[in-house]
DNA sequence: GAGTGGTCTAGACCACTGG
DNA sequence: CAGTGGTCTAGACCACTCC
């Protein structure tokens, strides 16, 4: 049955998503059809399609015109192109995940910074919170992660308290929540210094990621440059096809 | 005004993308409201609150509820996590994508390759066409793609004709049409045989991508490793907060 | 309180699929 | 042909924001 909270399509959406996890629901199966679904929880046939088109965008569920609506595989119930922190990335990898932060300075944002997020082409003008941590998993050395913060929009933030805390969640207590970011991915060859802080030896493989992250209106909040591990580290992600 | 073709939601969608790329609707900017739309155009509510959400989906638009919907910044509204051919990926590059194929083979799927097309655990039932093609750009060598297809899905297509032409619009015409894929990325060197034909020193640094591709149902259609030259290529992707 | 987006209804007709 | 999803209407009330 419904459950007794919320909007009636997210309660439909919870319905079919237990089902399905339940195993009652199979991939390859159809789900009843919008009318059956709309008869059988006296809703109405528009807000069954709501929670339909919710389940389609989020790959549980596929429509064919004219046949039905029919239960996906679960490979394509992973995240798509997920936007997440080091600590939730690490999590999920079932790894526990950990910071030493290493400096924390108010800089002029060099000319890369400024460009990817958006400052004023003014060094003196701009300037940006640089923060440098080692991001461990399970205690060992995984990545070195560069983050540059506008000030504009951090006042408060100094650079204690960061060891062991997701920066994501400190920034969200300041009205700066992540929606979207632009990521680039290349590979590396790790120099003395980073060799020495990553625990590798000199001309290891690595990973460079550099990610510029958005809010909603699409403002740039951070941009941050991370080499891992390439030893112990494979980036992961879900494409979809438009 | 409305174009007289297709559903009403996409045409005024249509004609909400152009007053952003026109300029008169600016990043910031309040879009009238859901209500003076449907006035405005002589449509109801829901249709236009269709529009706008297939706009939101796409990070064309933000609302903010009690206040109204706006329109994003431009960056916002690049492809996200887009599922892209060699081709298209370097079109978009503005570069000369072409192809050589090396060899074509029917062969007896390794484990790795049966475990991400889930063919059955008997390398002799689960044979793969396996196609390796040298990628070029301008005419450069870019990457070694090795592509292996599941037999039971491609009945007729033999190894000829391969060369500059999109494998993807190849499939499509065997009614195999991908909808997602998931990729893996790493550092890798260039040994002897890479160095070989990438053009490359041995030793120079690559990215490995490994991509399982899947079709609406979910079933695996492709497995695909490539070597890309990591002096020419940085990979990219947009990733979205759920 | 006025205006916004968020949810919901009870119908309707069209386009596509399959027998 | 019957059944499916795709589009569309003309209302309604709720939740939130700002004044």
């Amino acid at each position: 049955m419904l459950k007794p909270a919320g909007p009636l399509y997210q309660r439909l959406m919870e319905l079919l998503q237990e089902e399905i996890d339940a195993g009652r629901l199979k991939p390859g199966d159809q789900v009843p059809s919008e009318r059956e679904l709309a008869d059988q929880y006296s809703m109405s046939r528009m807000t069954v399609r709501h929670a339909l088109t919710e389940l389609v965008n989020e790959g549980i569920l596929y429509r064919q015109q004219g046949k039905g609506t029919f239960v996906a595989l679960p490979k394509i119930r992973q995240k798509l192109g997920g936007l997440t922190s080091f600590t939730e990335d690490m999590v999920s990898r079932g790894l526990r995940p950990g910071a030493h932060v290493l400096s924390v300075q108010v800089v002029p944002a060099p000319y890369r910074v400024r460009h990817a997020l958006g400052l004023p082409d003014d060094a003196a003008a701009a300037e940006v919170l640089r923060v440098e941590r080692l991001r461990l998993a399970d205690g060992e050395p995984m990545a070195l992660e560069v983050t540059h913060l506008p000030l504009t929009r951090i006042h408060g933030l100094s650079g204690e308290n960061l060891d062991n805390v997701s920066l994501y969640e400190r920034l969200q207590q300041y009205g700066v929540v992540p929606n979207h970011a632009t990521q680039t991915i290349e590979p590396a060859a790790a120099d003395a210094a980073l060799a020495r802080v990553l625990k590798v030896r000199e001309g290891a493989l690595l990973l460079l990621l550099e990610r510029t992250t958005y809010d909603q209106r699409g403002e740039a909040i951070e941009f941050v440059s991370s080499h891992y591990r390439g030893d112990r580290y494979r980036f992961m992600v879900e494409l979809q096809r438009r």
